[in-house]
DNA sequence: CGTCTAATTGAAGCATCTCAACATGCGTGG
DNA sequence: CCACGCATGTTGAGATGCTTCAATTAGACG
């Protein structure tokens, strides 16, 4: 059986934000990738638990989230293919927030003894993935700008600049457009918003010609307007090969 | 001159979070660390700079804030002594965010080379700082659901919490009191909220007696009924020895 | 004792929420 | 192929938590 091509989407993201040398490559190819199909809403990771494994996401869309409060939900980020959401359980033993599929996806299972053998052998390895891990924070850092300080139409903006940038960086945007698979009520708790105003604030967006947006595909009519709206600076995306400026205003 | 002292408080919080051998601990003392004074409001690092540096905090209170919009500023950590608050800025160039002290202030500053050369002599060093960054990454995800899910209420009784408990970890409180030179307009940046409305909050956590507030000092009356109004689990704080239970309910 | 910053209080406004009804779309089973 | 059911999205109307504005008080410092 060959499991290279399972690092492939890793090597992909790993060099999207650095160098990463053959010899390098190889040792990411020798990492033991199981994978593992979840279904909608499925969870693979549940806060409280102590997981023996990181996973790379393959295809689909993951989620990582918090219950603060009885019936809560908090979104806590989004994640594309080539993401390790849960590198961090390699250090933090007990899981503080929960980490699930929101389509039909496909992870990679890496167990946490393999990454460690990985990062003994090469530091520049280790600090790459760090560095990864670093970009992780950047974006929880603009998430509390979000929810802290702007308004919802900025905040949406801002969340769709951010999703439409991370999966152009890894080629997943064509004719402007990204699957999105989000639901209102997903964007909602990402937000800290109620179903109801994400969809009057979506319907703004979309009248005033910014976007368009069917339940599942997300189209970029104005990126400069959308830009301006969220207040959105990609700096903190700590992308190598920064593509803003490919897209253009989409006209 | 002797400088070995000023690695004392870093030293402390590794201790705090992992274990640190004897052989570990001589290569934290041989850092460069150099002493700065920081003003009352006094900016460290600014956003958009890319410095050199790194800073451990020796005495006073740091904050971390980015401007998301005209004239707003939102506060996205505090930090205490021990805390190395841009230890990101190894390897993430840009800086995403400010650094800027609360109150007056002394940093140690570290080169980023000296930093980069333990980190090749000891790996088990360069994963203790990682799993640090990483439970920053955990604070920050805390303060999402903050901004984003929680009543003012519950958000300053969390905030609190979380500040009194990382306090006691490093040994800085006492008789269930803490220094805590934040203004009202500070906690209204950090919580998203008007200096009003942060203002009547801490009046009814007062009238609650839940707490006492001066400007300067908190004191914490009835930890346990401050925990459940802020829905307070101190798991995310990761905190190798875990010393809530010291504090009981005050009385 | 005067000046400045921070905290308090009241009152009006508004962004967003909640509740509720209805529309739409899709998968499933008849 | 149609009928039904369920999840999702839309729209309206009333409620509310928080903001804004503005005036006043309290505290720190020279």
């Amino acid at each position: 059986v060959t499991i290279n091509h399972l690092a492939d989407p890793m090597l992909r993201k790993l060099r999207a934000i650095a160098e990463v040398s053959a010899q390098d490559a190889a040792l990411v190819r020798k990492l033991r990738i199981t994978p593992k199909e979840l279904q909608p809403k499925e969870d693979l990771v549940k806060e409280g638990s102590r997981p023996g494994f990181s996973a790379v996401l393959l295809s689909g869309m993951l989620y990582r989230y918090q219950n603060p409060g009885e019936g809560k939900r908090q979104i806590l980020s989004l994640h594309l293919p080539g993401d390790i959401p849960d590198l961090q359980s390699l250090y933090l033993k007990t899981m503080d927030h929960s980490l699930g599929a929101i389509d039909k996806s496909v992870v990679g299972i890496i167990p946490h003894e393999d990454l460690r053998e990985m990062f003994q052998r090469s530091f520049h390895l280790a600090s790459v993935m760090w560095r990864d891990t670093l970009i992780d924070a950047a974006i929880f850092r603009q998430w509390i700008s979000n929810t802290g300080s702007r308004s919802a139409l900025a905040a949406m903006a801002h969340l769709l600049c951010e999703l439409y940038l991370r999966a152009q960086s890894i080629g997943l945007v064509e004719e402007a457009s990204m699957k999105l698979p989000l639901t209102q009520q997903d964007f909602a708790d990402a937000l800290g918003l109620s179903n109801v105003h994400v969809s009057r604030t979506l319907r703004r967006l979309r009248n005033s010609r910014m976007i368009e947006w069917k339940p599942g595909v997300l189209t970029v009519l104005d990126w400069n307007g959308l830009k301006e709206v969220g207040d959105f600076e990609p700096t903190y995306l700590h992308l190598a090969n920064n593509q803003a400026v490919l897209v253009s205003d989409g006209s």
